[in-house]
DNA sequence: CTGTGATGTATTTTT
DNA sequence: TACATCACAG
């Protein structure tokens, strides 16, 4: 940002400091700049800096927000995501609800392998879906404060009762094996509040300024402990915009801003309306879409920086042809205008479209870098060698236990492992302690020889490693260790193909570690890996192109904005177009998107498209109709669709084909695109209609009538 | 118990 | 496509 005075409404909001304070930021309206220029004036009035609590949505962000104060006035605030702060909290707290301090986080992968672990120990069978909606249900309950005691009261058709069963279970383990997920985080923050307002009242008063950023995007857990911190000295400043609120499916509750002036009677409210990013056609169109939604709060955006370019819209005939256009205008914007690939950025809707830019990008040689995806630290080398960690923890982990045991394998397969699960349960003691009383004969666990080999070395690896962390072993030296005795090494060569991949990660692994610092305590260390998301990686190496999601690019901007994929299904999604909800977020999806564009906005789709291996016609994207036609630029026709029931291409409809992978299936429609003739064809296999087109799939015609 | 190859089935977004 | 799960053999 090039300005240097701030307007009136930013003033205010810089100077209005006790009290409720609720900052309904537009895109682009230098909230950033608000939120780091508020804090330093409360430093300046002498407010001490420990004081300060920001809350920020991304680790990232906490971390450019300490960065900029740093820098500003020499003094370090605490600024952190909910998840982070929480898991703060209780480290220090969560003595008081009869946890243990030194719980693990399991992140979301571990949470469902839990799940499923509990919905086979109760007896029921884990049919394809399942494991992943109870998960979802569980998080759901959490994240809207119902215990499983609560929860069974809400639910309690018959059809419910493996639901309600599992999350008591669910719960149950989690306590057993020490560890925390994700939602027990903020869950168990609110009941540690509420049950011990002693401990409340340390929070409140430790901090007495209160900021929290991107509030349109918290659910009731993170509002209830927004409210608890707070209620006693009201010095609350929210920051958000409710058009940008785009993590419902995650529990965010848009009310939780709409509602602010209701909820802290006396609230000043402050609205950004003076964008500062963007050109006036695009910031438009943005305006336009966004207003096609009900539930909001009028707001409109407005920009001095002149008209500048229309939207540009760009309909391919393939996924790739569409790929390629990108590519060319990269390439010419480059060329031509004052720009950096720093500059640009490609959104997509899902992870899953990124493969084909990026395998475009490696060909013409471009650097790019995905944000987001999948994580360092979901890998499964380092989930493995974290496992190991956790267990020098914590002896009660079974969950990582289950990992570590097995990695190099030790002999305990899923018989030998269910039974351990059970007697360890029984005899009410942690995994590890149960298994060293039977190696040395004083319980009566089974174990073969092999499996008491196996797990002498191993035991003996996490004692003497234990030993090192007593001796205040350095991190990084620590992670060498464990790979050393833990032979990890050796079980990583056992496939060739991924070895040295899989080796660079470990390497990397102990670069982080080391960089962690001398005060690096184990469980620190391990705390933050959990709570790293993929999109906190930055590599800031080289000048690259960004490759991202929608949702990532919350809060960036870029001179030269690609939206790629801008059909319906895709865009909106399949899964939530049909609700009323779930469009409108799908449309502040969108506005999220257009308003990263700073000069040039592209919105570009494909009529035919590649999905889930099975190749598809699309149609443009609601949202592209929703665009007033004087703000858009059309970058080719539209493409035509004939519809005929006649003769098109080889084929006419009613006529049985033969498809090399589907089978044999009868023509429905018959009709030309850009692309040639294309057909619908229902195949009898899977009793499925697709949409294909004659010059890529190869149809042949046939006599087998069934 | 472990490794393999086949088979099926799922993909929205993430702290 | 690509990953997880399953069946089966050693």
């Amino acid at each position: 940002m090039t300005q240097i005075a701030l307007n009136d409404q930013q003033l205010e909001a810089v100077h209005t400091i006790e009290g409720p304070l609720l900052v309904l930021a537009g895109a682009g309206s230098g909230k950033t700049r608000i939120v780091t220029a508020r804090i330093a004036h409360l430093i300046e009035i002498g407010v001490p800096a420990s004081e300060i609590l920001a809350v920020t949505f991304t680790n990232k962000a906490a971390e450019e927000m300490r960065g900029r104060i740093r820098s500003l006035c020499q003094q370090s605030v605490l600024a952190s995501t909910f998840h982070s702060l929480c898991a703060r909290i209780l480290r220090e707290s969560i003595g008081a609800l009869e946890y243990r301090s030194d719980f693990t986080i399991y992140d979301e992968k571990d949470s469902e392998q839990l799940v499923k672990t509990c919905i086979e120990m109760l007896g029921h069978k884990v049919e394809k879906g399942l494991v992943r909606s109870v998960r979802a249900a569980i998080s759901q309950a959490k994240n809207d404060l119902m215990s499983p005691t609560d929860f069974a009261q809400v639910f309690n058709a018959p059809q419910d009762k493996v639901l309600v069963e599992t999350y008591t279970s669910y719960q149950q383990k989690l306590k057993e094996y020490n560890a925390l997920d994700f939602d027990d985080l903020l869950f168990l923050t609110v009941q540690l509040f509420q049950k011990h307002p002693k401990v409340l009242e340390i929070y409140q008063k430790r901090w007495s300024f209160v900021l929290i950023d991107e509030y349109q995007d918290t659910n009731a857990a993170q509002y209830t402990i927004a409210q608890l911190l707070t209620q006693e000295h009201q010095n609350i400043c929210v920051v958000g915009d409710p058009d940008q609120s785009i993590y419902s499916w995650r529990g965010a509750n848009i009310n939780n801003i709409l509602n602010f002036e209701n909820d802290y009677p006396g609230a000043k409210v402050i609205k950004l309306e003076q964008n500062y990013r963007t050109t006036s056609s695009i910031l438009q169109a943005a305006n336009s879409l966004i207003e096609n939604n009900t539930a909001r709060y009028e707001k409109k955006l407005w920009s001095a920086l002149g008209e500048g370019e229309k939207v540009k819209v760009f309909f391919a005939g393939s996924d790739r042809e569409e790929a390629q256009f990108v590519f060319e205008r990269l390439a010419s914007h480059m060329r031509n205008d004052d720009m950096t690939l720093n500059d640009a950025v490609i959104f997509y809707r899902t992870n899953a479209q990124s493969r084909i830019y990026e395998d475009l990008l490696l060909k013409k040689n471009i650097p790019y870098v995905i944000i987001g995806g999948i994580s360092f630290y979901q890998r499964r080398e380092i989930k493995d060698i974290l496992a190991m960690l956790r267990l020098i923890v914590s002896d009660a982990d079974f969950l990582s236990f289950v990992r570590a045991i097995n990695t190099p394998k030790r002999g305990f397969g899923p018989t030998t492992l269910a039974k351990l699960q059970k007697a360890a349960e029984e005899n009410v003691q942690p995994v590890l302690q149960l298994l060293d009383e039977a190696l040395r004969g004083m319980h009566s666990f089974k174990l073969s020889k092999r499996q008491r080999e196996g797990l002498f070395e191993f035991l003996e690896a996490i004692y003497a490693l234990r030993n090192l962390v007593k001796e205040n072993i350095p991190l990084d030296e620590l992670i060498i260790e464990t790979v050393e005795r833990m032979k990890y090494l050796e079980y990583l060569r056992e496939d060739p193909d991924t070895f040295e991949e899989r080796k660079e990660n470990v390497d990397e692994l102990i670069a982080k570690a080391s960089e962690f610092g001398e005060d690096g305590a184990l469980h620190t260390f391990l705390e933050e890996l959990s709570l790293k998301s993929s999109s906190d990686e930055a590599k800031a190496s080289q000048e690259s192109i960004k490759l991202m999601t929608l949702h990532n690019g919350k809060g960036l901007e870029f001179h030269l904005t690609f939206m790629v994929g801008m059909e319906e299904e895709l865009f909106p999604h399949v899964n939530s177009k049909d609700s009323f909800e779930g469009l409108e977020e799908e449309r502040r999806l969108c506005y999220v998107g257009m308003t990263r564009a700073k000069r040039h906005l592209y919105m570009t789709g494909s009529t035919y498209r590649v999905l889930w291996g099975s190749p598809k016609i699309m149609s443009p994207s609601r949202f592209i109709n929703e665009l007033p036609e004087a703000l858009v630029t059309f970058l080719n026709r539209a493409p035509e669709t004939t519809l005929s029931s006649e003769q098109v291409g080889d084929f006419s409809v009613g006529e049985t084909v033969l498809h090399k992978n589907f089978g044999t299936g009868v023509i429905r429609k018959a009709y030309s695109t850009s692309m040639g003739p294309t057909y619908d064809v229902f195949f009898h296999e899977d009793n499925t209609t697709r949409s294909l087109v004659a010059k890529y799939a190869k149809l042949s015609p046939t006599t087998h009538v069934l």
